[in-house]
DNA sequence: AAATCGATGCTCT
DNA sequence: GAGCATCGATTTT
């Protein structure tokens, strides 16, 4: 049998019945398809291909943890498929999607870069504190902020924008992409102060073989998985 | 290849 | 005042 072709003339732009899902579904489903920038009249494009769970909750690592509710965080309890971009160590951003479930959302990790790479690689000179650094195409998306960078994705352009219904910034399909990968799950970067009963928990989903991802995991790549993809 | 360390300002206590 | 869901440069195996 032949994969399935999905037509191309209609509007791929994912709806909320995707983003309504448990944080750890949609960390799962997220790996694949394209994060979608427009800045004027040009599309951005990048293959998202790794991400993180944060849970609310009993999530210790999670700026949602124990309920917490505060201004900065609200976008974590809004409708699944709202953007919550914050700043962090007073120079970064961090990107993440809101899931089903309270206080629950997904970190944008990494991605890998698709179409106006050329555009992308301007936003990443600009937004970078060191001036003319040259930049390979893996150092684009290879981490939460540089996706940012490259994406042009700030606070106060995106944070609080519903994806679903955004034409600045959105999620859809990869009709181009074979999505047979390997899904390699692992622990989340950057948490180790939380202590390691919930810095350990494998909460990070990556393509195997990207050369895009952040930080691999040799001991989990032994056990890489075939999980379903939506 | 891995470990270390400074930058820099917002958010919450 | 403390602590960052990081990055990039420098130093050490």
């Amino acid at each position: 049998m032949p994969p399935k072709k999905k037509p191309k003339n209609v509007d791929m732009k994912l709806n909320f019945d995707f983003y309504n899902v448990p944080c750890y579904n949609l960390a799962n489903f997220l790996l694949g398809k394209l994060l979608v920038r427009r800045i004027g009249d040009d599309i951005l494009k990048g293959r998202i291909v790794e991400t993180e769970c944060y849970l609310g909750g009993e999530d210790k690592a999670s700026r949602s943890f124990g309920g917490r509710r505060t201004t900065a965080n609200e976008p974590m309890y809004m409708q699944p498929g709202t953007a919550y971009v914050y700043m962090t160590y007073g120079m970064y951003h961090c990107f993440n999607i809101s899931s089903a479930g309270p206080g629950a959302a997904v970190l944008l990790r990494a991605i890998h870069p698709i179409e106006n790479i050329d555009i992308m690689t301007e936003f990443r000179g600009k937004n970078c504190k060191s001036k003319s650094k040259k930049f390979k195409i893996d150092e684009l998306g290879n981490g939460p902020s540089k996706l940012c960078m490259s994406m042009s994705i700030d606070k106060e352009t995106s944070n609080k924008l519903d994806l679903c219904t955004s034409d600045t910034l959105w999620i859809e399909e990869d009709l181009d992409y074979d999505n047979d990968f390997k899904t390699v799950i692992s622990s989340r970067i950057g948490i180790d102060s939380v202590g390691e009963e919930w810095a350990k928990k494998p909460l990070r989903f990556y393509i195997l073989g990207d050369s895009s991802v952040s930080k691999r995991d040799k001991q989990a790549e032994n056990q890489f998985l075939d999980l379903p993809k939506s």
